[in-house]
Order: structure tokens, then C-alpha cells, then sequence
DNA sequence: TTGACATGTAACCAAAAGGTGTTATATCAT
DNA sequence: ATGATATAACACCTTTTGGTTACATGTCAA
């Protein structure tokens, strides 16, 4: 899989089916490569290259335990993809675009 | 939650820039491939593939018009990307989450 | 009817994505 | 020290992606 920086976003990272269920998991819970590695019909390496895409959007981050590297979530990077739904969500439902308004407002003051 | 459903999802279709993009100027205004094309430093050809992509995900659909194929945006299974990222949005936004939930059981009565 | 315009589409290409298996290294339990 | 465990780092393969040319078809305007 390709090294080069930055060359995959969070658009891209959540474009892999396998790669939001491995969101979901570690939403759960964190966990070690071989613990996520069983909940899906494909080996180790696999699993670890989708983890180095989801850690490159910095969606997760893994930290050395002993011989297990336990990874974990971190959402954040999805409030980009949020933003970027919310411009069409007007087109689906005024009311909820208008009262984000309002909440994000009462927060400026 | 499986959706793995057709070979383009609606995840797989905004995880490309220039899909986005197409998106963003289709919302202002319908337009034909040609003009749409203007817009980005490559051939009509990729432009017509990126659109068969966003069709797939049923984002846009073009009607002939003469000569003209004119597309126009059709943002509600966005709708979906919306839903998923809104069970992430409680690690980052607890206030806006809870109005949320207000909001839409409000909307069942 | 002729020519310019707008699109469809096939053939091709390079690179990236998504997977495999193998090997090497570090760690933990005996 | 030995052996099982957990991961990293490769090399390799196949399919998909994102782009290109080239050409065919259909439509509008003189």
C-alpha cells in the first residue's frame, strides 16, 4: 500500500466498508490487531494496511502494550464530514439545518 | 449495518474530490457535461465516468435535453453518510446530539 | 446537406487498492 | 533457553480507479 503523505483523507478512509466496521469496534472498545483482526474473514496484514489508512486520517491511533499494539478511536476527524453533509442537508430537512444554527450560535455568546 | 449493497455506494462516490466538487456546482445549478466539464483540467471522458459513479449512488441523474445531457443534484442519499456520522458525532458533540434526538422523535408525533 | 457541437463508448494505460503468504523481530510464559 | 504469540516489513498478485485517445452517433444551424 502506498506510503507517500497525506494521500488518504477521511473521505477516503470511510469509503471502505471493512474500515468503518473497524470504527465501529474500536468505538466500542480499544483493542490490539489481533483482537479486531477476528471479527472479519480476512488475515492480520490486511487488517494492519487498513488500520495504517484509518491512522493516516488520523481516525485511529495505535500505542505499543507489550507485544500487542492496541489501537483506539478518534472521531474527531469525522466533524469534516459532518461540516460537508451539513451544506446539503438543507435540502433533506430545514428544520434540523435551522436549529443547528441556532445551537451553534448560542454558543458564540 | 450492512450496507454493502451495489459496487458504488454513496461512500465510495463523495470519497473523490472531484466527485465532490461535481456535487458543489451541481447544487447551485443543473447543468450538461460539457459545461461541467470546464470546471476541472481533464477530458469529458472522466467527467462522464465520475458522473456514472454519483448516478450509481443515485446522487445525480441527467436527462437528455437536445444535444445536451443535463445533470441535476439529487443529495438525499447523502442522508445515509449523515445517519452514520451521526452516531460518531456524541464523541465530540454532546449538546447537538441530544437536540437531535429531540428533534426527530418530535417529528414522530 | 453540410458542418460544428455534445455526447457515448471502446481500447488502452499507469497506479493504487485490497488482498495473499513469507520472513524477521520482539515479548511473554515455562 | 525454548517455544508460542503479536506484530512489522516485504514481495507479490489481481482488480479497480482515474485518466487518456480515438472514433461513432445524434442534433442543431445555415
Amino acid at each position: 500500500m502506498s506510503q507517500a503523505a497525506h494521500k488518504h483523507d477521511v473521505f477516503q478512509a470511510i469509503a471502505d466498508p471493512t474500515r468503518r466496521e473497524v470504527l465501529r469496534l474500536l468505538s466500542q472498545k480499544e483493542m490490539p490487531i489481533s483482537k479486531i483482526t477476528e471479527h472479519f474473514p480476512m488475515t492480520r496484514t490486511a487488517i494492519t494496511k487498513h488500520l495504517h489508512v484509518l491512522a493516516e486520517a488520523k481516525l485511529v491511533s495505535g500505542r505499543k502494550e507489550g507485544r500487542e499494539k492496541v489501537y483506539q478511536l478518534h472521531p474527531e476527524p469525522l466533524e469534516e464530514v459532518q461540516q460537508w453533509i451539513s451544506f446539503y442537508e438543507k435540502f433533506w430537512n430545514n428544520k434540523l439545518s435551522i436549529l443547528k444554527y441556532i445551537v451553534e450560535n448560542e454558543d458564540k455568546n
